[in-house]
DNA sequence: AACCAGTATGTTATGTTATTACATTCGTCA
DNA sequence: TGACGAATGTAATAACATAACATACTGGTT
């Protein structure tokens, strides 16, 4: 198994602690393990070149186990990346208002929740008569690290 | 520079009076007329196979478009459908603050600009010291129409 | 005119992302 | 046990996007 963490600990405590509960196959546990280890998002070819050497094969058996943590709620896809991301805000109720930074220089994201643009694009799409099952909100540009160095 | 105002039936032939107006390639300008012919997002390949009825040949010619288009606030992509579309506020001085709600049943895309939303997006970045220079808003769901039809 | 630099274009090949279709294995429960 | 659904394996292919290099047209300079 592989605990080693790039990143911060405890920003993965909840989603580790869901992880350990969830029925989801073999394959899944694979793929959160090697995102939890990654300190940015990993497209799935990248998911997949690592766990050839857990005899993984084909593409389909990662984009499965993402389709699969992606409706748990443990991972979101960056669209305009074309890339995955753990969740770090799994202990929230939903993700409305789930928004990614994404870092040009370095290719970090950080996930902000926020109660207010939840509502300000439920209200939105209200005005308009749309009822939202999903939104994708992505801010690219430089990140405070990448602005001073 | 008006192209938004010839959406609909008669668009052709008032938008190729203005052809000569633009400083972009000849290609940009029949990709344009083609997205503005269309009532939903069109791929980069479903154009080219259009297209290929005026001389294109391959992708890239369509990209290459794309991006200058893009590049003159004129088209839109939508990252999660990988499709483009134009854009429907020109006049607006940028495009802080856009967002597009996307009908899952029938393709269909809106384009909002709400100050708020931009002011709120500003906001956000600025929390984490990031310095935004694009930002992606997508909302699906489905549409009035679809949701009474 | 000859030259040059910058932009637009053409073409081939390749790289990257995602899905379809079908076969097999595995756990659960009547 | 056998039936069933969920998960998995594998091959093939579709869909999306770019790299690399060659050619042509523009406008300004000498
Ligand atoms: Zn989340
Ligand atoms: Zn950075
Ligand atoms: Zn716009
Ligand atoms: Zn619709």
């Amino acid at each position: 198994m592989l605990y080693h963490y790039y990143r911060g600990a405890s920003m993965q405590q909840t989603a580790r602690k869901e992880m350990d509960e969830r029925k989801g196959g073999r394959n899944s546990q694979l793929v959160f393990e090697v995102l939890a280890g990654s300190d940015r998002p990993m497209t799935a070819y990248q998911l997949l070149a690592v766990l050839r050497g857990q005899g993984l094969k084909a593409p389909l058996q990662v984009y499965r186990a993402l389709d699969q943590l992606i409706d748990e709620g443990l991972v979101h896809k960056i669209e305009s990346l074309s890339a995955f991301a753990l969740c770090t805000h799994c202990e929230a109720a939903s993700h409305e208002g789930a928004a990614f930074t994404i870092c040009v220089k370095c290719g970090r994201t950080e996930e902000i929740h926020d109660t207010a643009l939840g509502r300000l694009l439920g209200r939105l799409a209200c005005k308009q008569g749309f009822r939202t099952t999903s939104t994708t909100v992505e801010l690219s540009g430089v990140c405070e690290a990448c602005s001073n160095g």
